[in-house]
DNA sequence: CGTTCACTTGACTTGGCTCAATTCAAGTGG
DNA sequence: CCACTTGAATTGAGCCAAGTCAAGTGAACG
């Protein structure tokens, strides 16, 4: 049981670069770039499920993913693993306090990155500025998801989190209770055991709030990754902020 | 057992100013300053469980702290609490991606902070710079904070916020195992039940715990505020990380 | 010297975890 | 086209860690 975390390594999946529009020349170790010390960073296609780094890599440059999902985790010696961030397009990882990554990076989907030295940056003032207010946001984001695992029950975890997949809605601009019997679809994008590392509980018990959410004719599940939410309010509801 | 957060205010509680060594004007509402448009920000001094603001209030200053000690808190609307950051000497908040704080901040001990305008942050590359540093350390604390609520148990999350207060330990730079019996003794500086709602717990789970280390012969508690911790190393080792 | 407030401790309850079996969906190959 | 494999999800049964409720203790203070 012993974690992947051992398995230290220089994890750069960059995808095949023939599928880059631009005319990306498919460097070996992806150092090199049209314009060195560019400030602009580094564009890279990442495949699914692919690591960008890994917890105690060298931290010497950070991402902002363009589009895509990545998720950051962190693994205890025993093999615990727990999911500290799920990002969307424009968020910022890869910063650190230490010289090394304190969490690692995998994509949930294949996903576009732009890479930036990290010492460029602290350079770049309008760059700076500009991460500054999407790291604002995942500062707050890590809040509520503190709320989240150290407050909620199951269900209220996993209701959150659903009304975190629907698009628009769950975020801080959630509009809160415009009930109207909104329905939606809604791809998780994430397996069973992935969301339980993300909300802190187990795969079966994930498993069971769901049911227990079809139970009550909340929600159906159509392909075990596409929920249809009958009445995004009712969730909204269940989440413990309303 | 309505929250406290119905009782919206603009918390100030700025300490009688005769404690101030500096030249500084009593004044009402704290927004003038020696010279105007200062970017460098306005020192203020902060008494015992104050609030400097609330969840919910307007969000056009940020803060950060010189010295003393602060906690970052949310609340349910049914009043349930989750401590969601502890501050100290150096880290900033107040940051939010709304224009309203996401967070509640009320001072444990006395404290000095230095308040700046947002918009002024925003227009200051050196000081945006210089508060980023800390606010990604910040991002990496709770990440680990991540950690302990959805993946540690009781007795691992009060062993860590034990290690998290010896002073030097704990933290990012903490020195891993080096064992060697060396004591601690540890000023808490918060009560069971801060104690609880910032590892996701109840008081009387967080009081049982502290029995249990005292039990096991790892700590004494001498004055209910103060743990002595008779070999630090004992400690980490149940904290889950090693 | 009583009052208060924080903490501790005990008895009981329960939500979520563990372990195990079953179902379901999507290949894969004969 | 169907049997088989494989991996993920669901469901059930039992258990335990942490929550709840209720005393009891002890230090601080007027």
């Amino acid at each position: 049981m012993k974690p992947a975390i051992a398995q230290r390594s220089f994890t750069v999946a960059v995808e095949s670069p023939c599928r880059l529009p631009t005319s990306h020349r498919p460097a070996a170790v992806q150092t090199s770039h049209r314009r060195d010390e560019e400030p602009q960073g580094q564009r890279q296609r990442v495949g699914q499920h692919a690591h960008i780094f890994r917890e105690g890599d060298r931290a010497d440059r950070l991402y902002q993913l363009v589009d895509g999902a990545v998720m950051l985790y962190k693994l205890l010696p025993d093999g615990r693993r727990q999911v500290v961030e799920l990002l969307s397009a424009g968020d910022v990882f890869g910063l650190s306090a230490l010289p090394v990554y304190d969490c690692s990076s995998e994509t949930l989907v294949a996903s576009n990155v732009i890479a930036y030295e990290r010492a460029a940056v602290e350079q770049s003032p309008e760059l700076l500025r500009r991460l500054s207010a999407h790291v604002h946001a995942q500062l707050c984001a890590l809040h509520e998801h503190a709320v989240l695992l150290g407050r909620k029950s199951a269900l209220e975890r996993v209701a959150t989190f659903v009304m975190h997949c629907v698009p628009g809605r769950g975020g801080f601009d959630c509009a809160g209770p415009r009930c109207g019997g909104d329905s939606a679809v809604v791809r998780l994008g994430m397996t069973r055991q992935e969301i339980a590392d993300y909300l802190g509980l187990t795969l079966e018990t994930v498993s069971r709030a769901f049911s227990e959410l079809r139970r009550r004719g909340i929600i159906a599940i159509d392909k075990q990754e596409e929920v249809r939410v009958h009445d995004v309010c009712r969730i909204c509801q269940l989440t413990g902020a309303h």
